[in-house]
RNA sequence: GCACCGUUCGUCUAGCCAGGUCAGGACGCCAGGUUUUCAUCCUGGUAACACGGGUUCAAAUCCCGUACGGUGUACCA
């Protein structure tokens, strides 16, 4: 299907690191215009001077690089309407400011922000709460109550002012959220909110409708912090005599425990990471871990997240990015707020690791054997992991699970040597060794036939046998199919295994 | 405070719009089975319609109210 004319964006502002309720609205946007054949386009919206992070900007696109998630526009890229960064369309903005002041849709105020606290103050005595309202404008310093000729010499001055919406006082504003539907709200209880800051930048709300518009934007999908401030935006619409794109409003992410949105401090307090990659604060240097340095696939990393808030409407969960493209449609976002589940991420991740190919995760395994000053060759490393993959959910624990293959045992955990480690046990192994060194096919196969041949030719227990060279070979009573890790390590090391682990554990006396 | 949004197993969720299912799946947890060990795997189990009214032969589903939670209420986005 395709459909030029859907075109969606993702407004980050570059005050820090994008956390991952962030990464879902851009997914959702990016799979929302990737069904329909759309565009989706990242557009900075830097407009709040005073919060600018250095880094933050490359975060964010470094994470999507990540992610796997691509613009069809955007700062870096380019594009018909850019440019995409909101600092630099301060021209634009001050014109549209303009036309609304003309068009009698707004008004100029130069209230001083220390005359707005000290009202706010007054009002917050009496247990009231002070909004710049069609009532409250009436008696504030603005070009709705004073002269024309006082305006016009404040702003010869060069008074500062901001530009505000004249709300209308008594309307209903009737909305559509693809989300939620139907969404009514009355003028009452909304206030003249700031368009136009005195520093001659636009606010989010001015900033984000001219863009919106100028750029095309058929649908804004977006977080449900921004339904308060959808009345505004319609009103905004109205006023330029435009025509409002569809509104989605996504369910915010909540905290695994307790209630309340996602924060930075979640992750630290409860141990998992809220970004999607490792970010370090410049001003504090407080490390932030991240999704990607804690060994997640990046596709493991966005199907969990497709998932939370959005489902399929079947019983599928392992979705590619292909897959979620195709699967994916707004109608099927839920309403209410998720909360992220630690478990479930691993699982993901779990799945993922499964299905990738044993060459590619001895690729990844390579540096950690490294290291740890292991040698070993890409080929049996890729051999190891096809045994242990299954039992693994992260690069880092394949190592956990296979390092025996490479490393000798140094010592013999102590429960199992108590427990394995019997009387009969010495000559046992000790002939097992004979028999193991006298074999000129090491396959696995080949030893294993042999060994349990001879197990049931000296009727000796086939458990207490295998324990007890499991024991030599692996160092404890773990690991997959004994004989698959002989057959790799190779003849010659498993009789110095079996020599070093006689020699360790040696003869066991006879318990009275 | 006011406005708006929401509420199904511990968690993610299906079912709700077009009332009739033992309220389904997944993660987790528990038990059993397989196994030379650990893990995997397989089988089974645990566990939910926030509450109260109403409409109806019948309500998780429609209506009203209550409670609880969330978001917003900045010259932040």
């Amino acid at each position: 299907m395709s459909n030029n004319n859907i075109r969606v964006r993702f407004a980050p502002s570059p005050t820090g690191p994008l956390h991952i309720g962030g990464v879902r609205t851009a997914l959702y946007n990016y799979l929302f215009a990737r069904k329909n054949g759309g565009k989706c386009i990242l557009r900075v919206e830097d407009t709040d001077q005073t919060r600018f992070v250095p880094g933050a900007e490359a975060y964010i696109q470094e994470s999507f690089e990540w992610c796997g998630i691509t613009f069809d526009e955007s700062v870096s890229k380019g594009g018909p309407f850019g440019p995409y960064k909101q600092s630099e369309r301060k021209d634009i903005y001050k014109q549209y400011a303009d036309q609304l002041f003309a068009s009698g849709h707004a008004y100029l105020a130069f209230d001083t922000p220390e005359e707005l606290t000290a009202v706010r103050q007054a009002f917050e005595a009496e247990k009231k709460t002070f909004t710049y309202n069609a009532e409250e404008r009436k008696k504030l310093r603005n070009s709705l109550t004073l002269a024309e000729s006082e305006v016009k010499e404040l702003l010869n001055n060069n008074t500062p002012f901001v530009v505000r919406f004249k709300m209308p006082e008594d309307e209903t504003i009737v909305m559509n959220d693809l989300i939620r539907d139907r969404v009514e709200v009355s003028t009452k209880v909304l206030d003249d909110k700031i368009l136009f800051k005195s520093d001659g930048m636009p606010t989010y709300h001015l900033a984000n409708v001219v863009d919106d518009h100028l750029m095309e934007i058929s649908h804004v999908i977006r977080g449900e912090e921004w339904l308060p401030s959808l009345p505004l935006h319609v009103m905004l619409y109205k006023a330029f005599g435009w025509q409002s794109p569809e509104f989605a409003h996504l369910p915010l992410l909540l905290k695994p425990d307790g209630n309340g949105k996602l924060s930075k401090r979640d992750g630290d307090r409860l141990g998992f990471p809220v970004f999607p990659q490792q970010w370090t604060d410049p001003k504090t240097s407080e490390v932030s871990r991240g999704y990607r340095e804690d060994g997640y696939f990046p596709d493991a990393f966005i199907n969990m997240l497709a998932l939370l808030g959005w489902n399929p409407g079947d019983d599928r969960e392992l979705f590619n990015m292909e897959e979620l493209t195709e699967a994916f449609s707004i109608e099927r976002i839920g309403k209410s707020g998720s909360k992220f589940d630690l478990e479930k991420a691993k699982w993901f991740n779990h799945q993922y690791l499964i299905k990738r190919s044993n060459e590619s995760l001895a690729e990844l395994l390579l540096p950690i054997a490294v290291e740890k000053g292991v040698l070993v060759e890409p080929e049996q490393l890729a051999e190891a992991v096809g045994l242990v993959k299954e039992r693994a959910t992260f690069v880092t624990d394949l190592w956990d699970q296979l390092d025996f293959f490479f490393v000798r045992p140094e010592s013999f955990d102590a429960k199992a040597v108590k427990k394995r480690w019997k009387a009969a046990s010495y000559d046992q192994m000790t002939e097992l060794k004979n028999l193991l060194a006298d074999l000129d096919d090491f396959s696995a196969e080949q030893t294993e036939s042999a060994t349990k041949a001879w197990i049931e030719e000296q009727e000796y227990g086939m458990g207490a046998v295998m324990n007890a060279f499991r024991l030599l070979i692996v160092g404890a009573l773990k690991g997959p199919h004994l004989f698959d890790i002989i057959a790799l390590i190779g003849q010659e090391e498993t009789l110095e295994r079996l020599d070093n682990g006689l020699h360790e554990l040696g003869r066991k006396e006879v318990q009275k």
